[in-house]
RNA sequence: GGCCCGUUCGUCUAUCGGCUAGGACGCCAGGUUUUCAUCCUGGUAAGAGGGGUUCGAUUCCCCUACGGGCUACCA
């Protein structure tokens, strides 16, 4: 049978991390085995409905590089890709379900079954609607057929609700998860879940059961939270004659502390970002604070799930490789924001400089730089491994275009000696004087002046890191002067000099 | 409260009955770099508790504890 598996997020806001490791686990699990992966939009819930989710979404996992196969965007042969679309395929196959016997029209307001919830609490208990006390309440089994199209007739509101378990059928329901095992459920102890509301739309289990079946879905790789909700689809399943699909709930990403499931509100409180891409000014997304796609989606491909060894740095097309759903972990996992941020760091590192460059130019002109000759290639290069993200790149670079308008107060009192006026000056001359002004020949030249005046080389270096960085940080000091070039080399030590020296 | 799932270093994980329990992040120390960072080397630190099963349990079973999820005319 093909491979074909879909992530069926709701256009409610902007798609979370947690929502981005079951897509990427569904890409990964498709591609492995050839399968197709479908991007289905589950918007039957008007009244959630976020203009420009839907395009986050898909804007999301295209950044991310795990783009689905079909979608709204780039229909297959299983349209429509929005379930506001597919109504009329949930009216008909749920009036075949009321036909048949095996779900049922409820005319039940939500205040009484408030008051009846709130009254059975205030006894210790725990109303539930299903085979104990459906015949008690407003439903068209417990009606007469008379009672029934009266009420139709009049119009009166009405929800359909799956009869899930009656008297003397068998209770215990043996379910497979691919990841953790066998489940047995007892479904006497099931509710009747309402399948269509109110306002004529499916809730999820209904419009979810129909559009798997219907797209050809092999197998359902989704969040834990529908663990509960397995019983239900299966006996949906049944209910229609159809098959189930192969099911895999995998587990959720948790608080750093570890105090309930990863949130949307956890990226402000904790100071890391939760989401792909920026939504507005209160969601900050990781590409936007300086994240790789690819250190992304090689983090949180192992956060949950090992391909065994220990190697950790994988490609998607590596993972791919890797992937089985049976290795997928069991247990909840914490967003680790360091190691995040490890993985960002080493990729970085392997990254092509032009992709530096291309920030460093947008970087020198924001920051009002006017004209400058150094080349952001070789600046490029410098500071690449002194990045973590990608956001690092002007605080690493600045000096190298604007020369230093205060300096570091306690390198300063440490560093910048009584004579260190007069050394530097020195160097300024032999700077200007140099044939050549590799970052090589410079060390060589002022090492051998150092060595020839007997004056250490320490009472050189950290003065003059000062003088073109204003402080004890940065790329090799020669290297330094070499890029900026004399002309500004010189420019800055007489500026610290004046500055400096009392 | 009820139902379901889970539990190995602080965190992410390896181990599919033989363990001196391995790796990674973090942290600490040393080295390289006359700065800082990178990088290298080393160190720190774990199978929730109690019962079984077994020659042998981190691994299999049960109980307890703890954690998480669900319990909407939301998904």
């Amino acid at each position: 049978m093909a491979v074909r598996v879909r992530f069926a997020p709701s256009p409610t806001g902007p798609l979370h991390i947690g929502g981005v490791r079951t897509a990427l686990y569904n890409y990964l699990f498709a591609k492995k085995l050839g399968g197709t992966f479908v991007l289905r939009i589950e918007d039957t819930d008007q009244n959630r409905y976020v203009d420009g989710a839907e395009a986050y979404i898909q804007n999301a996992l295209a950044w991310l590089n795990i783009s689905p196969d079909e979608s709204p965007r780039n229909e297959g042969n299983y349209g429509p890709y929005r379930q506001s679309d597919r109504k009329s395929l949930y009216i008909s196959n749920i009036n075949k379900l009321v036909q048949s016997g095996k779900a049922y029209l409820a005319f039940d307001s939500p205040d009484e079954l408030a008051s009846l919830r709130s009254a059975a609490e205030a006894n210790g208990e725990t109303f539930i609607y299903n085979w104990q006390n459906r015949e008690s309440l407003k439903n068209s089994l417990s009606l007469s057929e008379e009672e029934t199209s009266a009420l139709l007739k009049t119009s009166t509101p009405y929800v359909i609700r799956f009869k899930a378990f009656s008297k003397g059928s068998k209770e215990l329901l043996k379910l497979n998860d691919v990841i953790r095992g066998n489940v047995d459920i007892n479904t006497s102890l099931l509710d009747d879940k309402i399948l269509v509301k109110q306002d004529g739309m499916p809730t999820y289990h209904l419009a979810n059961v129909i559009d798997d079946h219907l797209m050809g879905i092999s197998h359902v790789i989704r969040g834990e939270e529908w663990l509960p909700s397995m019983a239900l689809h299966v006996l949906l399943y049944k209910a229609f004659g159809w098959d189930s699909p192969v099911f895999a709930h995998v587990p959720l990403i948790l608080k750093p502390t570890g105090e309930g499931k990863l949130s949307k509100r956890d990226g402000s409180k904790f100071g890391f970002p939760v989401f792909p891409l920026t939504w507005d000014s209160n969601t900050p997304g990781f590409r936007e604070s300086g994240y790789l796609p690819q250190a992304l989606t090689n983090y949180i491909a192992l956060l949950g799930w090992s391909p065994g060894g220990e190697k950790e740095l994988f490609s998607l097309s590596e993972l791919t490789n890797m992937f089985s759903l049976e290795a997928i972990t069991k247990s909840g996992g914490r967003f680790d924001p360091e190691r995040c941020k490890w993985f960002n760091q080493q990729y970085l590192q392997q990254v092509d400089s032009s992709l530096l460059v291309a920030v460093l130019e947008k970087e020198v002109k924001t920051n009002g730089v006017e004209k400058s000759d150094v080349d952001l290639t070789r600046v490029a290069k410098l500071i690449q491994n002194r990045l973590t993200l990608l956001t690092d790149v002007w605080q690493e670079a600045n000096f190298f275009f604007i020369a230093p308008k205060d300096y570091d107060e306690k390198a300063v009192r440490k560093q910048w000696k009584d004579d260190t006026a007069k050394i530097l000056s020195s160097v300024a001359e032999l700077i200007d004087s140099a044939d050549e002004t590799t970052a090589d020949t410079l060390g060589v030249l002022i090492k051998s002046y150092a060595n020839d005046n007997g004056i250490g080389l320490g009472k050189i270096m950290a003065p003059l890191r000062i003088a073109l960085v204003g402080s004890l940080r940065g790329p090799d000091v020669f290297e330094i002067c070499s890029t900026i070039g004399v002309q500004n080399s010189i420019s800055r030590i007489n500026t610290a000099i004046k500055n400096l020296s009392v």
